[in-house]
DNA sequence: CTGTTAGCGCTTTCAA
DNA sequence: TTGAAAGCGCTAACAG
């Protein structure tokens, strides 16, 4: 249909299209009368003015990017909140994108953002192939690493400690007398995977304990694997290649194996969900025979069965952190990154001492 | 910056600025040599047409908005998956944003999608105060109602059959013994929440049980309430006003009371949530002491303690059957929406006899 | 205090 | 097979 436009408004006011954009925007003095025909024509029409159009000409359009790796976990809706509640503070809106994890995806949206001529970008980076993120780093749009950084890209980065919080992590296990500590990780090409890997290894070199390849497992970090009771609610990303198997899939063997692990760190939330689900596959019991910590709190983490010990990150304010740090990149003001936000060991009951130590279970549920 | 346009792509190819529109969008016949000109010209110069400019002139974006109540809510995120894949599949981007159950919010994004001039909307709606929907909605805009329907709204709806799921499992429970079953509920200009009052009621009523006023608690769903272990991590909604209770808070009086329910129906996966925080603050085992059905399954369910027995729906498929049909409006097509989805009853662990009535435990667990 | 006008970067007739 | 030029709806000088 014919979308009314200020010139609209101007004739039906008898005025200038220029006064018209003049009250909406306050941007010069128009005396209370004019004023107030210019706003009855507005809603008598209900005239909204096209951001298309004034963008083309501002070179600005108040929007912002936020393009993270999986809508579907936890921590990033938790992050993508505080980055909206910010902005919405400072007026600006933000546009929501879901990678997937796939580079592909990725690309796609930065190519859409880019030409919505987005004012600024926070970026959980896939950190492979990232083309048109060098390119759009390239033109003056400020941008933010979230959580993650991509190799190639010069751009700060808000995220928290990650190796500092593995290795505490494994130091606590340790601690309780667990000796054989396996590392279930997710894709090698996110930085985060690696932070965390070296926190793990150096807390068992340091402790001279077995840190070799036999206790890395990998899997894709995006699913949780065959579960024949949720096969039909399990969402599988549609771009899924199907070359990594599932945490659940790649845990089966070592599960079995004589000398299984004693303890597991998994190195993300779904992760962590996937190794419960082996557990309960190849019925171990956790934390009685074996032990569990996840890398990522969230509201729900304390109603599982057991209640999940889990390294914690600030994500609300991690998004806001990165939120208010984008602001000031786009209001040109010269400022360093700030440093990154320190995660927490929260013990709950998935850790005990290992079968056979005489240890007692480590447990401080809900209550 | 100087973002470089066709114009300079033009130049550099010796040609018309008309020609490079042709060769990028092969909207008519361009000589092989030029094309190839104007593609090296458009790869030096990493040319990026400009959207916004396209826009205005086309008057078509090929983005739709999506808009959702409750970006932290798994069902929410599901769903949102199931549209983006669809849309990706048809050439569409979709922009994404969280109303956190807050109308003002909820305008504001409607606000900016318009001016943005998307192509379509899918929205679940907060359900009040719909001004700005209704607004959108006398354009041309195609408007898709998304689980909920709002008042006002002339708009096809995609949802799925919640008074007939919530009967189903409280005639389970009643056949499990049950005589006195909660129904904890949200916001009541949600209209999912009425759905699945009435079928609360019917079921109740049709068995001659009570389902009176003291059986209904209301409270807000968006966050769970005072969780001491929790209270750096539970996300407070910004724009959260503390008038309703959260379940945790609201239930602390029924479930002391001597002639507590012996089940509880809870309308929401973060209501459920609170339910069981409330059971653990009350020292209630579930399902010894009380069972629980919850609204809507999720990956997670099956790991906690108890496993929860729930009403699922198929939220990926909602999503895509969404998207597929604002495509159909999108295009012209005259099509009558689908039918609402059928949901399903999936027991597990969180349901019993009531205690003294000399049932067994129902379970199925994982395993 | 308000109107005129020149573009923003693109698509699309109309001509050649 | 290609160019020239008119506009899409708006903002921002520049005039008055």
């Amino acid at each position: 249909m014919a979308r009314t436009s200020s010139k609209d408004v101007a004739n039906r006011a008898g005025v200038s299209i220029a006064t018209v954009s003049h009250v909406i925007n306050g941007t010069r003095f128009v005396s209370e009368e004019t004023r107030a025909k210019v706003r009855e024509a507005i809603a008598v029409l209900n005239y909204r003015p096209n951001a298309i159009a004034r963008g083309l000409v501002t070179n600005s359009t108040r929007i912002i990017g936020l393009v993270v790796s999986d809508i579907t976990n936890p921590f990033f809706t938790a992050v993508a909140r505080g980055v909206e509640d910010e902005m919405i503070g400072q007026g600006y809106n933000t546009i929501f994108c879901n990678t997937d994890e796939d580079p592909q995806r990725e690309d796609n949206y930065l190519h859409l953002l880019a030409a919505q001529q987005i004012d600024g970008l926070i970026i959980a980076p896939t950190g492979v192939n990232s083309d048109s993120l060098i390119a759009l780093a390239k033109t003056d749009v400020p941008i933010v690493q979230l959580d993650r950084r991509s190799p190639r890209l010069e751009a700060p980065l808000i995220g928290v400690d990650n190796e500092t919080g593995v290795y505490q992590a494994v130091q606590y296990l340790i601690g309780l007398g667990h000796r054989r500590i396996a590392f279930l990780m997710g894709f090698e090409t996110v930085s985060t995977q690696i932070d965390r890997f070296n926190g793990w290894k150096r807390a068992l070199l340091e402790a001279n304990l077995p840190a070799g390849d036999e206790l890395i497992i990998r899997a894709d970090p995006r699913f949780y694997g065959v579960v024949p009771s949720l096969s039909e609610t399990v969402v599988q990303p549609a771009s899924h290649d199907h070359a990594m198997p599932s945490a659940y899939e790649a845990l089966q063997e070592l599960l079995c194996s004589p000398d299984r692990p004693t303890a597991i760190f998994a190195a993300t939330n779904q992760l962590t969900s996937g190794t419960l689900y082996a557990f309960n596959e190849c019925g171990l019991r956790c934390p009685e025979d074996i032990s569990l910590i996840g890398f990522d709190d969230h509201d729900w983490a304390p109603l599982f069965s057991p209640p999940l010990t889990v390294v914690s990150q600030p994500t609300y304010r991690l998004g806001q952190v990165a939120a208010r740090f984008l602001m000031q990149l786009i209001n040109g003001e010269q400022v360093e990154p700030p440093s990154s936000l320190p995660v927490q060991l929260i013990i709950r009951g998935s850790c005990a001492a290992p079968a056979g130590s005489g240890g007692v279970r480590s447990n401080s549920r809900v209550d």
